[in-house]
DNA sequence: AAAATACATATTGTATACAATGTAAATAAC
DNA sequence: GTTATTTACATTGTATACAATATGTATTTT
């Protein structure tokens, strides 16, 4: 039985949220159309629609790669986040609809659950849920792919960084506890549509997930001296 | 000789922008096809890339239709333009390279023979391709699909009004000389790298188009006492 | 006569064959 | 031995036939 589109779709925007399918790799069309047992042009439909939002790239005549993540681009991240991530956050305050807050604490289940079982894709995944659905809740179209693009990335940029973590044993599940209290306490925030305290919670959220990333790309450097000597 | 691709989707993004194709009005896929001489495969190709810029909207099974312009999202347009256009403009003062800041100069001057020949179609459009290309300059591919989406419906709403302008014989030359100087000032701060200038100027120039629309949302009343007495 | 169903038609979606393009290996030229 | 050119192959793009879905009309039923 072949793949529904949309099954389709969702399975690939997993896939390449989780790393599993790494930035730059090139998406072999004709594999694909065997792995979903659908024929090429449905799957070349899908993968125009994955460019449209940016998980992929189409290059003319020369494939298709899983969106690279450069460092030119990193910049622009660091820079544009957190601006979008507080309008959405405040139009999320205003707008929220019950069934969507309702849909809202059903991923932060989810989330939890991923934290108990320690996996990192599966907390990934849930957390891009958590906040594309704060992205819905804001319902604002001209935001919505612009907001879309930055959670790709910073779920990318947040699975290599975790990933790291598992290797170095470094890791502070007291930074994923933060996190987690920080979306129950969004959660209650936009059901009291304080827009306020959406914003600045989102706000800390944020900064908890950049000094994060922060702390590997300028790690504290290691003792010269013990190297040379010891 | 059938036309190339780029070129089908510079026309319908064009009409677009215009009105010329009104928003919501249906697109029949076989009339694009025999008009471009292309076949279904092509077409359906860039309806939907249309569909991902957020020109048109794809629907299953039931065609496609210009992108809508209802009342909600008019609201969140005035909402969010402000905000994205400061930090484009922003960007664009950061990272402008000469030879995009001498193919801002060339839009201008194309827009100034709009303005001089007083086709509000061309005025529009180059209006737009002035934004665009300022865009271009901020090089961000974060905020650049929120921004588009914005000049959308902004070339949509301005077109609507300078329309009725032209009926009404209401239309202040003054408007656009002021639109037309804001420009000729913002290439220089660009070009100058000056971020602050080229902020304050974007704003000033966004108020001028949000007082311009205001206008005829809100009208000054006419005066009732004449019309019974009259 | 109004509502519901079934049918005919038009439109959209999918599969597949064919054409065009890009890539890489082999040969030729220097 | 290195660089060009040619040629074969693989991949991408396009046309078109066929299948599925929606829409509007005619027929039936109440």
């Amino acid at each position: 039985m072949p793949a529904s589109k949309e099954s389709i779709l969702t399975h690939l925007r997993r896939q390449i949220i989780t790393l599993e399918l790494a930035p730059g790799a090139m998406l072999d069309e004709a594999a694909l159309c065997a792995e979903f047992e659908i024929s090429r042009t449905p799957m070349r439909e899908i993968l125009r629609r994955l460019d449209g939002e940016g998980f992929v790239r189409v290059r003319e005549n020369r494939g298709v790669i899983v969106a690279p993540m450069d460092l030119g681009s990193m910049r622009q991240f660091f820079l544009t986040a957190p601006m979008i991530y507080a309008a959405i956050s405040r139009l999320a305050a205003q707008n929220a609809q019950p069934e969507q807050l309702d849909r809202l604490s059903e991923i932060q289940t989810a989330f939890k659950e991923a934290v108990a079982s320690a996996s990192v894709e599966q907390m990934v995944y849930y957390n891009d849920q958590f906040h594309f659905q704060i992205g819905e809740m804001a319902d604002n179209p001209y935001l919505q792919p612009s907001f879309q693009r930055l959670l790709i990335d910073h779920a990318r940029i947040g699975q290599t960084f975790w990933q790291i973590d598992r290797h170095t044993s470094v890791h502070t599940p007291d930074k994923i506890d933060e996190a987690c209290r920080h979306h129950d306490e969004m959660i209650a925030a936009f059901a009291a549509a304080d827009e306020e305290l959406s914003v600045q919670l989102t706000l800390q959220h944020w900064e908890l997930s950049r000094a994060d990333i922060e702390t590997y790309i300028h790690p504290d450097p290691l003792a010269l001296d013990s190297l040379m000597t010891g």
